[in-house]
DNA sequence: GTCTATAGGTGGATAGAC
DNA sequence: GTCTATCCACCTATAGAC
């Protein structure tokens, strides 16, 4: 999810630096004047584009949805069993951590009270989508014996967005990516268990999917 | 975690106002304004206690550090068995999210990158203590046959603190406590998995650990 | 220890020229 | 669409009286 530097128009580019740095400091923790320093122009034209940092807010969050979805569907494009599926949908994560980043809406979601109504209601949107389609994968896999899990698809898919956006806040923390790593890898075992766990034997290094 | 309105000295009254506004709106979206009117005292009265806001940051942290470990040394002298024990680490979690808050360090790690240096020091430090805490209990457990998982119990042990982290942010942010619970039931469900899979059967509720 | 008063800076936002 | 100039509210922090 991470976005090369963009030659778009103007709204654009300020989105790509307003994204960046809520993802990395927060949505109440950067101004119109860091990005007007950012993108040598100033102010008064940023609110030109975007009249209220509650506008900005919100087109940053469905910008961000839209550029998540298309993601999710090019993984469903791709012919790929549910277990690839839900790896590739953690890759989103772990590349957005190698950027140095938080998610854009986990940053958002701890910021919660803090938002104008606009982005909360933005902001759930965009994790309910994100559960559905999980959702679906985990329900395909289950069908199929690529996943055994017990309960709904639906708690199964909260639970794995809970677990990546805080790994992913903890990781960042540390500034280690192995963190993320180690506990992404272990959400993907636990789903497999069936497959992952015959031996049930002591393993030292990571449990690969 | 949820602390009573403090009768105690100013200064510990202060912390306790400003504990709350960390875990409601984080440290970035509070003054020291909000305290003074909260108290009904002056800005200045706050700057003779907590002389800047960094000096207020990381004396919240270090106490509930102090409060967070009060807690596991109880859980510890309760002689419980370690699901138990595990069982009692996430229902401080759960107080916390009944009080329509977020973790203290949760909410700062989200907003790592604009603390200053001694917080995010401290905030390391906590994580740290809380997870030496669990790795000690999953060890423990491992060896008793109460849990099984594969891999360092460190890690595992991070993967704790990340899920629970990250369920009480989404869960905050949907306003319903079900979502927590039902993900951290889950997490504790997964550790167990060895009594708790026996069947493997299809359960539509949660799954009791 | 708490107050009044204030400094010096930055926040989001707007009016109006070009 | 971008600029200059400006508004007013708020921020953290300090000086000095009581």
């Amino acid at each position: 999810m991470a976005r090369p530097p963009s030659n778009g128009n103007t709204a654009t580019r300020i989105l790509d630096v307003a994204e960046r740095l809520v993802q990395t400091r927060g949505f109440n923790a950067f101004s119109y004047a860091d990005i007007a320093a950012a993108l040598k122009v100033t102010k008064a034209s940023l609110h030109y584009h975007f009249p209220t940092k509650a506008d900005l807010g919100l087109q940053l969050i469905e910008r961000y949805e839209r550029n998540f979805l298309k993601v999710l569907g090019q993984i469903d494009g791709a012919n790929l069993g549910d277990a690839e599926k839900l790896r590739r949908y953690v890759d989103i994560y772990s590349g957005v951590l190698r950027a140095n980043r938080m998610c854009l809406c986990g940053m958002l979601a701890a910021e919660f009270a803090t938002l104008p109504k606009s982005s909360q209601s933005a902001l759930r949107h965009f994790f309910d989508a994100n559960e559905r389609w999980l959702a679906a994968v985990l329900d395909h896999g289950r069908a199929d014996g690529a996943f055994q899990f017990n309960g709904a698809s639906a708690c199964v898919a909260q639970s794995v967005v809970a677990t990546l956006e805080g790994a992913l806040m903890l990781a960042r923390s540390y500034g280690d990516a192995a963190r993320f790593e180690t506990g992404a890898t272990r959400l993907l075992a636990d789903l497999q268990a069936g497959r992952a766990r015959v031996g049930l034997s002591r393993a030292t290094g990571a449990v690969n999917g």
